[in-house]
DNA sequence: AATTAAACTTGCAAAATGCAAGTTTAACTT
DNA sequence: AAGTTAAACTTGCATTTTGCAAGTTTAATT
């Protein structure tokens, strides 16, 4: 008996800044896009592997959820899945971005990693 | 006796990106940065009301970390006060920009409330 | 058919959130 | 200056979400 991922998908207000937090504001979704956007990452077992220890139920939790909203696809058999982005999935980008950008400038990041991640994200 | 807002700031990695999520990745931190940013809102009982009805334990724990780590500050006395944000804080406004243009492409939102939001927020 | 490994599930402990009270504190009123 | 008000904050407990350490299922590969 599988669990239900949601029973009902609370929205919490009409601001677009809250629906968009209502889809994608927890601690792992946007870390699972960033994977597939900028680490050339698509298969469960890669974004496992992330520095972050995404631990497996939360991460089919998150892959059926995406999915679910519509911001992931898949392809492939249940044995190996390809996962990308949506057109939708695609528009998070700009986030992505912007939360880069803070992060860059106020972070805590080790210097190595930064370089690796402006050249990634060729900022 | 207060309970302390965080015993350890847990940093999942040394990634930006990651790094900024654990400042502000949950469920209702960026939505009072956006009250401070673009509803006006200055004050613990304005930020209440807003429509997504946090709770008072809540809004209290996030007002406290944030003062921590530096995104808002206050002014006023413990009867009355007035937050604002840090420079720090402000820089977050690209991602609540980036949040918002993704809501009014995709959500949701009513059509009136769109109207108002593009207006306050100048899209 | 047996083996392997990726994908997914389960059970339970720990932490975060939600809710409905309460209490404290400073300003405002007599 | 005592009494009232309301904003800021706390507390206790139920519910939900997350974290962890196993497990099981499934489809390719040998």
């Amino acid at each position: 008996m599988k669990k239900e991922s949601k029973e009902t998908i609370e929205k919490r207000s009409d601001c677009p800044i809250s629906c968009t937090m209502d889809l994608v504001g927890d601690k792992w979704s946007l870390l699972i896009i960033r994977d597939l956007l900028y680490l050339g990452k698509t298969s469960y077992n890669e974004f496992l592997s992330s520095g972050e220890k995404i631990s497996t139920n939360i991460l089919n939790d998150r892959l059926v959820k995406l999915t679910e909203d519509g911001l992931i696809t898949y392809t492939g058999t249940s044995k190996r899945k390809i996962y990308k982005l949506t057109k939708k999935g695609l528009d998070l980008k700009p986030i992505l971005e912007a939360i880069a950008v803070f992060g860059i400038k106020h972070s805590c990041a080790n210097k190595e990693f930064l370089r690796h991640v402006k050249k990634v994200m060729e900022l």
